[in-house]
DNA sequence: TTAATCACTTAGCAACACGAGA
DNA sequence: TCTCGTGTTGCTAAGTGATTAA
């Protein structure tokens, strides 16, 4: 038994909430359950029948109507092949020349290789920025040999022109190749994803999500990040762990070489890991979102966010009072509790200065990023935030705050430069705390997860109309999944070609809009010559020409819906919420209630990935 | 208590693949 | 058959949060 229901018992508040659970013929976990056991184990269906049969049975594994592991382990038995490197590196020809202060000059295979990562980038605005060619040069230089180094001393010296010319050119060629030599490819592709891309996990065979080691080449962070250009290493052998467990084939490292270690952790999901050299950090590789490793862990987080929803009336009134409270940590506390719960802000860790962009979230907000209105238009006790959030995309929303709020933040922010932390006495180690008291796994972003879903079941209810057509149907969920990146923030630069294919669009309704003046006149026409005539073929010709309009009318509707949610999503990805946010078993419940092919709202691979959800959740599901 | 480490989820972008229309 | 535009997929950076070490 889990801590679970001991240690949630005595906070809950009243204990006699309303079920939101409804009954079905299918089976429905709610997070009671969780924990304890699924209702009914299914039979490892034995296969005797080959290959094929086998094959079939492995697609359609339901690992969610087996029972989970209770004691953290993640796996009984794990083999995998390893993973795939990157390719050597190629020189260039000899005609392809490198020239420092106008006179050409051969490299060294080490730098000529940095040398390359650069000559590839030439074209992106990366290369223009200080900070970017600063940390390039330094570590372009440490690959040098000490000629190298002693000759090339200033980076606005360097012509790499040639060589991105050369570059250019061959993805030239990679595009013209003959069908033979890309289906080539294609196929030495499909060979290395069947050897290395599959694992054996507990008797199935799994998907891994990222078999291939990152190549070397330039880092690229995001915003104004301080480490641009610096030089990502390649990874060979002697840096990976594998990890697999004991009794199975263990991965051989490429001829002549070893890996770093084997071992054999079955506490963890992953099958390779090694340490990136910018951050320090880990990289691992997993596997794919379609496995049960990473399905179960998909679902017990909606589970937790369906928890959420049966005690956040409680949590939100105990944070509204809270902003009274005596201690200043409270009320911060509370403060912050109610962004992230209101707004759908990120916890916000701290990081380490100068090793990463300067972005925040909710916990790291700093004075300079609110500004305070009493007053605004007609609006009272307005919050202005402007930040750069995750990925160093910007957050900047003005909302009415209740006024306890408002003084509250007036009072933070007494005596603080405009660099200190908003919330001083807060970080979101004790926030989590805090929250884990108010409810067994409960942290701030168990909040992002059930507003989103809660907000994409509430629009869906307030925006779909039966008796539409299933354009416009679809057109009403796009809208709901929007409330819901607009709502957590999920931007995307306009697309390239985004004026363009609007135009494109519009060209296309018109023509639409033409066809179908032309052939209402026919259809009149039509029915004119059979009011004269009255004889069976005018009659035909006239059911002919209605049919002719309305086929020609539902064409048009869908362009102009189409040319509508496609102006709608001009800035907003749906693409995040919709992966990471979003229950699955809303949308499939609504796709079963409307009578919507479920391909229309997720493609094969978000198929493959909610598969659980899409098996499970009938019409009538809840959140 | 704080900092570092580790494991894992979430994120936007660019390359790619593929089908419709020229 | 080619080109163009779009949806899909892969890539990997950047978060969260638990655990461990200092």
């Amino acid at each position: 038994m889990s801590p679970a229901a001991i240690k949630s018992e005595p906070e809950e508040d009243n204990g006699f909430y309303p079920s939101p659970h409804h009954k079905n013929s299918k089976r429905e976990y709610d997070d009671e359950e969780w924990d304890i056991k699924p209702k009914k184990k299914t039979k490892d269906k034995k296969v005797t029948e080959g290959k094929k049969a086998k094959k079939e049975e492995e697609e359609k594994w339901k690992w969610w109507e087996e029972e989970r592991y209770t004691d953290g382990s993640k796996w009984r038995f794990l083999e995998h092949k390893g993973p795939v490197f990157a390719p050597p590196y190629e020189p260039l020809p000899g005609n392809v020349k490198f020239y420092y202060d106008g006179k050409p000059m051969k490299l060294s295979a080490l730098a000529e290789e940095v040398a390359t990562f650069f000559a590839k980038m030439l074209d992106h605005e990366y290369t223009t920025k200080d900070i970017f060619r600063k940390n390039f040069f330094k570590d372009w230089r440490k690959e040098m040999t000490s000629e190298e180094k002693s000759k090339i001393t200033d980076l606005n010296k360097c012509n790499f022109s040639e060589m991105n010319e050369y570059f250019k050119a061959q993805s030239e060629a990679r595009k013209q190749m003959s069908k033979e030599e890309k289906q080539k490819i294609k196929e030495e592709n499909e060979r290395l994803l069947q050897e290395y891309g599959f694992c054996i996990m507990d008797n199935h065979k799994e998907r891994i999500g990222n078999f291939r080691i990152e190549p070397p080449g330039l880092f690229r962070g995001r915003g104004d990040h301080p480490k641009m250009g610096m030089l990502k290493r390649r990874i060979r052998p002697e840096d990976i762990i594998i990890n697999c467990s004991k009794d199975s084939k263990h991965p051989k490292p490429p001829p002549g070489t070893k890996w770093k270690e084997v071992r054999h952790d079955n506490k963890v999901t992953w099958l390779a890991s090694w340490t990136e050299n910018i951050q320090g950090s880990i990289k691992y590789i997993m596997l794919n979102p379609s496995s049960r490793i990473k399905g179960e862990k998909d679902w017990q987080k909606y589970e937790t966010a369906r928890r959420l929803k049966k005690c956040v009336d409680r949590i939100r009134n105990q944070y509204r009072d809270d902003w009274k409270s005596k201690e200043m940590r409270i009320r911060q506390r509370a403060v912050a509790l109610y962004f992230i719960d209101k707004l759908a802000l990120r916890a916000g860790n701290e990081k380490e200065e100068g090793e990463t962009a300067d972005t925040v979230g909710c916990c790291s907000l700093r004075v300079e990023h609110i500004k305070l209105y009493p007053k605004m238009d007609d609006q009272e006790y307005v919050v202005e935030f402007d930040f750069l959030g995750k990925d160093s995309i910007r957050y900047y929303n003005k909302i009415p705050v209740e006024k306890r709020v408002f003084k509250n933040l007036q009072l933070f922010l007494e005596n603080k430069q405009p660099e200190d932390d908003l919330f001083d006495r807060l970080n979101t180690s004790i926030l989590n705390k805090h929250l884990q008291e108010l409810m067994d796994g409960l942290t701030a972003k168990v909040f992002r997860t059930y507003n989103a879903s809660i907000t994409l079941q509430q629009q869906l209810k307030e925006l779909t109309c039966p008796d539409d057509s299933i354009p416009a149907k679809i057109l009403s969920y796009n809208r709901a999944n929007r409330a819901v990146a607009i709502l957590c923030n999920h931007q995307r630069a306009p697309p390239k070609t985004f004026e363009k294919s609007m135009q494109n669009l519009q060209t296309k309704i018109d023509e639409k809009q033409n066809q179908l003046s032309a052939a209402r006149k026919q259809l009149k026409a039509a029915k004119a010559d059979h009011k004269a005539s009255h004889d069976e073929k005018s009659k035909k010709a006239v059911e002919v020409k209605r049919k002719a309009v309305q086929r020609i009318e539902e064409q048009l509707m869908k362009l102009q819906v189409q040319a509508t949610d496609r102006e709608e999503n001009k800035q907003i990805a749906l693409g995040t919420s919709k992966l990471n946010y979003l229950d699955p078993r809303i949308s499939v419940a609504w796709c079963k209630k409307y009578g919507i092919p479920i391909e229309k709202i997720y493609n094969k691979t978000q198929r493959e990935k909610f598969a659980w959800a899409i098996d499970m959740a009938e019409k009538d599901y809840e959140f």
